[in-house]
DNA sequence: TTGTAAGCGTTATCAC
DNA sequence: GTGATAACGCTTACAA
């Protein structure tokens, strides 16, 4: 498995290595005579230049890292897939970590991605502490995406997520439902902006805030709710911690033979490509992934090309989708 | 954003850069003392090894590269978590491109990955042409999984797709359907095998080879159901080309006022976590993801380790899955 | 056990 | 325009 190197093109071109070099970068100072002769050796040796040597002579990176949190979860791979379809014109090609949902994952994750000297990172909801943050904005610009932080040299695009549980709640008592529980997504900072918004939104009505722990997975939201029933306490709502959550909490509702929504309704949050889905039909928060990725590669991108050094932090506002996981209250 | 290097260490511990190297990857044969001494020169200096520059020294790289043919398709996302998991404790770090669902991607995504030299390179359900294929196998061990091949120095990690339609069809056959309609998968190898392998069990049946154009997509699954709805003639039952086909389809077939499985039955293909999903419920073909990653890894690792040569090729029985899309056909 | 020195495949800085 | 030559940060014989 021996390849080419531009030193085996240039002695079969006849030139030096360094006008093979400049051939590669298309440099404008090249004669077309040289320049067709050394693409011409090139093909036929097949020679494929080689990144890392120069991305190792060169000092800079054309690679853009972006860490997922949970593969699994379509809202994290939908924005992926928007950064890399954003990031190519910019002349930045993308490769990805998964951090599997678990923060020692995400640590290692973060930690291949960095070797690489990419030109930023981008992460998308990590639970990763803020020391592993931190040091990471010292290599490489970062961005942080569904994730807050006060790092001052961190970038951060945002959903008011606060903002979306309390729409969520205004929704459901605007229904007529007065015992609501909502199932937190564990103890992650965005996790804590959802309970708050939550919390804080049933109080104005008077009403109890009912938390009960959970996940942003779909097997937790069908645990959590089984023990919410399990509980005996009367309920009518459920603001779900995400829509994978909000769908596996449907499926212990429905298995409990209950209906969703004549005598529950449900809430999720994110707007997937799952709750779109009309078998489904999940009401739900927006989160516009499409407008997120922008936003994360635009900050990027100034701080790249601008030189931009003043942390920025994007704070979108929330829109609830109503569908037909939600309905009045039972009497 | 200056980082300090071996050399660094090295003289803040007093001792060479070779040295700094051999604790670095903690060889053996460094006394206790310096060993400390390096290592506390590194934590101080807040020294990180740059993977980029180790990688051209010493020809070699702990890094497995995968390509996600599609992130948005549950299937390869679960095949891709389990390949980091497996990966890691074999001493690899596995990075992630996208194809987004375009041969043209997938194709910049592999000469993304491979421009890092990777140890190997999973493929997951790619389209990208046997030249792309081929080539790759010059530089590194190549898997391929949920797609065949015939290259020589690929291997291949597949179920039995023709064998997987085959089931769903003699499946509906059983439950009395006679006027079944399969979606085929677009136009790669993988969607001919299982359109074969429906043609044939129908056939087997004395019914006709009803197939409709569609792709792996929940939307072209929509799209071709309803496509199928306007062309007027009856049907029973659906073979859809994968899971997320099958959910578009569905969607399609209550959209017209359709029960399923009252009026239609339906099956998908790949038994993701969106067909288990209790609200979907969706009959389909098992392909054992965790096996399929396994198998794959272990294919890379008799190659890079053992210095096996010889193709493999993986070829796994397939197994139904009955949910509560399919019943008997309506008279 | 530790140090020296020669690469790894590029890019970058000069002269020519 | 083109070609030496010195980096880039690390590994790895080979010496000591």
């Amino acid at each position: 498995m021996h390849r080419p190197t531009m030193e085996d093109v240039a002695a079969r071109a006849g030139v030096s290595r360094a006008l093979v070099s400049l051939v590669m970068r298309d440099s404008p100072k090249v004669s077309p005579g040289r320049r067709a002769a050394v693409l011409a050796a090139a093909t036929e040796l097949g020679y494929q230049p080689h990144a890392i040597a120069r991305q190792l002579a060169s000092r800079s990176s054309t690679v853009l890292a972006v860490l997922v949190s949970d593969l699994l979860n379509p809202f994290f791979a939908e924005i992926a897939e928007q950064l890399e379809t954003l990031a190519l014109p910019e002349g930045l090609q993308t490769i990805l970590g998964s951090g599997g949902r678990r923060p020692a994952g995400e640590r290692r994750s973060v930690q291949t991605l960095l070797s690489f000297r990419p030109a930023g990172l981008v992460l998308l909801g990590p639970g990763v502490p803020a020391s592993v943050l931190e040091r990471a904005s010292l290599v490489t610009p970062v961005v942080l995406v569904a994730r807050a932080t006060r790092l001052a040299r961190v970038d951060t695009v945002n959903e008011d997520e606060r903002a979306g549980s309390a729409l969520a709640v205004e929704h459901l008592v605007g229904l007529g439902h007065r015992r609501i529980v909502h199932l937190e997504g564990g103890d992650g900072s965005q996790a804590a902006l959802r309970r708050k918004g939550f919390a804080d939104a049933v109080q104005r009505h008077g009403l109890r805030a009912w938390v009960e722990a959970s996940e942003y997975t779909e097997d937790a939201g069908e645990a959590s709710a089984r023990r919410v029933l399990a509980g005996g306490r009367p309920f009518t709502a459920v603001v779900a911690a995400n829509d994978v959550n909000a769908i596996g909490a449907i499926s212990a509702l429905e298995g409990a033979g209950l209906r969703v929504p004549q005598d529950v309704s449900v809430v999720g949050y994110d707007n997937t490509s799952l709750a779109a889905l009309r078998h489904v039909g999940l009401t739900t928060v927006d989160q516009p992934s499409a407008e997120l990725a922008r936003l994360a590669l635009e900050s990027l991108l100034q701080r790249l090309r601008d030189g931009r050094t003043e942390p920025v932090r994007h704070l979108l506002h929330p829109r609830l989708v109503v569908r037909t996981t939600t309905a009045q209250s039972p009497p």
